[in-house]
DNA sequence: CAGTTTTGTGCAGTCACTGCAAAAAGACAG
DNA sequence: CTGTCTTTTTGCAGTGACTGCACAAAACTG
C-alpha cells in the first residue's frame, strides 16, 4: 500500500528500513510504519522541492500513493510531518533526566539529555530535509512549536522530579525553557556555519553561555 | 460602521478610547482604528465565552457589524486578534535598545526593553483576556508565536547593532532568545501567582536566575 | 461638485481538516 | 482454507479558514 521506491514488489517485506526497531512486530505494525514513513518521506521531499504552499495532502498522499483520507490518520496538520522529534524521545525525555547523576545540576543535566535527543533526531533519515524546509520557510516554524513544547514540559516533568520540587517553579520552568531555547538557537547556528562544524559543539557553547550568565564574552 | 459599544451614534467620534496617540488623523484613519479594535475586542471576548473552536469568523464579524471578508483586511488569521504586541512595539524594540546606556550589558538592556514592552501592552485594553485565552488554550500559542519570533529579532538587532556584532553573531542571539524565554515564563508564572505578585517583579526574578547562569537556588 | 484614493463588501473558489460508515486486509482459531 | 474479529484504509459529505478579484461606498483633495 505504502511502497514508495520500489515499484511493482508485490508482497515482499522492504528492504531498506534505517533506524531503531526495524523488522519488530506483525505484518500490521510493520506497514502501519512503512506508511507513516513514505507519507513523511514524500512530505518533506516535495516541500523542499516546492515549497511547502504548493504542496497539497492530496499532492502528497498521490506521492505515496495512499488516500488522502489516510494522511490525517497519521498526522494531524499538513506541517507536522516536520516535527523533528520521534513521539518516544519526548516521552522519554523527563525519565532520562531524573537518571542523571545526583551531583548533577539541572541546568547540565538538561544539556545532556538534549543533546541525546538531537542525535537521535539526526539519526532519522528526513532530519536533514526536514531542517533545511524549516530553515527556509521560518513561518512553519510555528507549526512545530508545539512539539518543542511537548519536549520542554518533559523536561521540566524530569527536572522537577529530580529536584524534589514542583513542575510549576518557577526556576524549574526557566531551566527548562532556556534549554529548549539554547537547542533552538544551537541549530540555527550550526545550520549557517561552515558544514564541517558540529551541532554538539554549537549546543555546548550555547549551554556554556547560559552558565556564565549571559555575560559578554571578551572583546579581541 | 464599527460600533460596539453604543448602538446608535451617528458619525460622532467614539466617547472612551483608552492609549496612545487617540484622536489622531483625519476621519478615515480614525475609523480605520476603530474598526480593528471593535474586531479585535469582539473576537477576544467571544474567545472567552465560547471557547476559541467554537467561534467562527463570522461570528466574529457578526458581533462588530462588519462584513466578513474585512476581518481579513486587518488580521492574517482568525488567532492573531490575541497578539500582545503592538506593531509599533516591535518595530521600536532595537531602538529602543540601542538607546540603553553604552555601559550596560546586554542582558540587562533586553531586560529594561522587555520590561517597557510589558507595560505596553497591559496598558491595552485586551491584555487581559488575550492572556487568560492562551492560558486556557495553551495550543492557540503557535498561532501567536511569530508576533514573540518578531519581537526576538527586532531585539537581537537592536543588541547586535549596540554591541557592534552582527545579528548572527550566536552569542547576540542567544541573548535575544532567552530575553524572550523569559519574558513567556514570566508571565506564566505571574499568571498562576497570588493575584497581587507583579509581573515586572517575576520578569525580573526570571532575569536574575539566568544572570546567575541559572544556578540551583539554595534550598531552605 | 468632480476626481482620486482608500476602505468595505460580495462572490467564487481552494484547501485543510473532521466525522461517519463501509470496504479492505491482517490476525487468529478451528 | 474458512469464518470471525480487529485494525487500517478509504470514500463521501460537510465545515470553515483564507484568498483574489471586481465593484460599491466612503473619505480626502482641489
Amino acid at each position: 500500500m505504502a511502497g514508495s521506491a520500489h515499484p511493482a514488489s508485490t508482497a515482499t517485506e522492504r528492504p531498506a528500513d534505517t533506524g531503531v526497531g526495524v523488522s519488530s512486530g506483525g505484518l500490521r505494525e510493520r506497514k502501519k510504519r512503512a506508511t507513516r514513513q513514505a507519507l513523511q518521506r514524500s512530505a518533506v521531499t516535495l516541500f523542499r522541492e516546492h515549497g511547502p504552499n504548493a504542496v497539497t495532502v492530496e499532492d502528497i498522499c498521490a506521492h505515496a500513493e495512499v488516500s488522502p483520507r489516510t494522511f490525517f490518520n497519521y498526522f494531524t496538520s499538513k506541517e507536522e510531518v516536520l516535527v523533528p522529534w520521534a513521539p518516544e524521545t519526548i516521552t522519554n525525555t523527563s525519565g532520562r533526566v531524573v537518571s542523571r547523576p545526583t551531583e548533577e545540576d539541572p541546568l547540565s543535566s538538561a544539556q545532556a539529555v538534549l543533546g541525546e535527543a538531537l542525535d537521535t533526531a539526526m539519526s532519522g533519515e528526513v532530519w536533514r530535509d526536514q531542517a533545511l524546509v524549516l530553515r527556509d520557510h521560518p513561518e512553519l516554524f510555528e507549526r512545530v512549536v508545539t512539539s518543542f513544547r511537548a519536549l520542554e514540559s518533559s523536561l521540566v516533568e524530569g527536572l522537577a522530579r529530580k529536584t524534589d520540587t514542583s513542575t510549576e517553579d518557577p526556576y524549574v520552568r526557566l531551566v527548562g525553557a532556556s534549554a529548549i531555547t539554547a537547542l533552538r538557537v544551537a541549530v540555527r547556528t550550526w545550520q549557517e556555519s561552515e558544514p564541517d562544524e558540529r551541532l554538539r559543539d554549537c549546543l555546548d557553547e550555547a549551554f556554556e553561555r547560559l552558565r556564565h550568565g549571559l555575560r559578554p564574552p571578551h572583546r579581541r
